[in-house]
DNA sequence: CTGAAAGCGCTTACAG
DNA sequence: CTGAAAGCGCTTACAG
């Protein structure tokens, strides 16, 4: 009993009735609308404590004919990558379900090659008033003014797959990136003898602002120093993403060593996998990133070794969802929600949601 | 314009309208009620087709004072193992989320060491007349009558955690056991030379029942076996669960061999890890099953190397979301959900959610 | 076989 | 500062 018995009647109705007043007026001390006199405000507050009523969220939305728009700023899915598609269709997946509730999603896209497109669109959101933003901060400084406006706007900000320092943000949802790297030390640990080489390869236009990469490349470091390995460590960093560049970038680096594993710190590992298959270098292993048709092909035939997956799916839907609960619910947040660091081999990829 | 513009303001009013009749007619064929002429059936049908009406939910469930009953039945936690809290969790979390569309969980629970008691609850199931049933079928003969029963009231089902062949269940939600299998002996390969010998482990009073067990064993073998690897392959079922048990009987397993892998086929992998560390055996690896405290204690300690999870609290949840939608929503359902096949680490274990 | 009316628990003008 | 009333889109008796 107890617990089960208790609340069921508990509604406005009924708070209003003892606290002998309307029922508009307890609504307007439940939104925290002004207008109401100290007293009767108070005399409701403590009611509403002791009744622990929770209100019905349904007959909220179906009353309330305001709906909540969300806006989403993401990469554009380039021919390069599809990574952001993954995000895309959480994103998507979390609108279909709350569409009905009354809430409008309208996203934004800019091109990861061109810093302009993302000022370009961010302010285009700045200035539709809408009820939160998520986002996707891969042009640092431009995202710090970005994030200024929604501040001074009032609005609510999410940010999605890599955080960003110095933030007001309802929350970051995406990985730890420095984990991730040291888990793929981890597991190159088991696919290496002590004196094994290894070269780390950072594929991306803009390495300068990737922290995300580099912090990988650090957590990968750090786990062969803590464990004491001495393996020789190589790095090269490929600052265009073309198949050809990253092909002779690669023969370069290869050249003159005797390297067993490649860590490529991001979902470009195709190309470096491309890259051995063609050139016919077997004995090579191979970590990266991401959950990618391209990858996965070549996790299958035995060139990648491993994927490190985060839910780029989930991150999406996530991300709404948060904006969503903490609007209508106004249910708190971590501020921090870093994703699982999935694993992804030939034999369960078949098994891998999202 | 079009998908956007167009659908927002049909509803049962409208087509009442649009019919000549009450809304109390439209409802009524709405809901395949009888006591409608054909003649005004099929007129109204008409024009919720041609309008591509879609009921409005939120304003369904308020209106409705129909309360859904769902009845889970799921081993009891035990101090042997808590594996089973996880799917407990998801079902408490489900359970929450839902309890405000008018929808009652009842929890029945019985011991995995007593068949009987698993009788006696689902004879209480099939007598309480509910909607729907979340079941985990840890004894095949004992749930295919209990399954009998539900055809027989109409009432769907859902399976989770392992499968029992011949259904008609809503859906399975849980591991493909061979496949975890197979993807355990493909990490053990990376530990293993070709000459190494290696134990397969069973723990479980009932093992000729837990078909998941020897299913996994399988898939472990069938890679041994597809990659042509030499290694020798030891097996033994241990029918009791206490520690002192397992310890002997593991003393007897190493001895006389060079063991260099364990791979322990359920979450009782933790027994195994302590046997390890009291008797001070050094330099065998050890895989095995489920996020437990226990096991990622030895986790950490990299006692045990690798625990394969299959998001046990995701496979609760699922499972009473499956059923809600499927009675609320009529939403199909797809006949098997294989959860993903997690690979948890010292170094990711942190991060891994469910 | 069909419809008018009340009600689900809340919000929103509007009037005072 | 406060309340009476209409309405959100649907369901449920009840009456015919």
């Amino acid at each position: 009993m107890g617990k089960d018995s208790e609340k069921e009647l508990v509604g406005v109705k009924e708070i209003a009735r003892r606290a002998n007043v309307s029922i508009a007026t307890v609504d307007r001390v439940l939104h925290h609308r002004s207008g109401v006199s100290e007293k009767t405000k108070a005399k409701i507050q403590a009611i509403i404590e002791e009744l622990d009523y929770k209100p019905n969220i349904l007959a909220r939305r179906l009353a309330s004919k305001k709906v909540l728009h969300l806006a989403v700023l993401i990469p554009l899915v380039s021919q390069e990558t599809d990574y952001w598609n993954a995000p895309l269709m959480g994103i998507t997946q979390a609108e279909e379900e709350i569409a009905s509730y009354g809430v409008k999603i309208h996203k934004y896209f800019f091109d990861l090659n061109d810093r302009s497109s993302f000022v370009e669109q961010a302010n285009l959101i700045a200035d539709s008033q809408c009820d939160g933003v998520l986002l996707a901060p891969m042009f640092i400084e431009e995202s710090k003014s970005f994030i200024q406006s929604c501040i001074s706007k009032d609005m609510p900000y999410v940010l999605i797959n890599s955080d960003i320092p110095e933030q007001n943000s309802l929350c970051y949802i995406g990985p730890n990136l420095y984990a991730s790297g040291y888990l793929a030390a981890h597991l190159s640990g088991f696919l290496l003898t002590e004196t094994d080489q290894i070269l780390i390869v950072n594929i991306s236009k803009e390495i300068d602002n990737h922290h995300h990469l580099l912090r990988k490349e650090e957590g990968f470091r750090e786990y062969f120093s803590v464990n004491k390995r001495a393996n020789d460590i190589f790095k090269i960093d490929i600052r265009q993403t073309t198949y050809e560049y990253v092909k002779s970038s690669m023969q370069n680096a290869l050249d003159n060593k005797n390297i067993k594993l490649i860590f490529v710190t991001n979902s470009r590992v195709s190309s470096v996998a491309r890259f051995l298959e063609e050139t016919n270098i077997h004995g090579i292993k191979v970590i990266g990133f991401d959950f990618l048709k391209d990858n996965i092909e070549f996790l299958k035939k035995g060139t990648i070794d491993f994927l490190i997956c985060q839910k780029p799916i989930e991150q999406g839907y996530k991300g709404i969802m948060t904006l969503y609960n903490h609007l209508v619910f106004s249910q708190e947040v971590e501020k921090v929600y870093h994703m699982p660091i999935d694993i992804i081999t030939k034999e369960n990829y078949l098994y891998y949601r999202n």
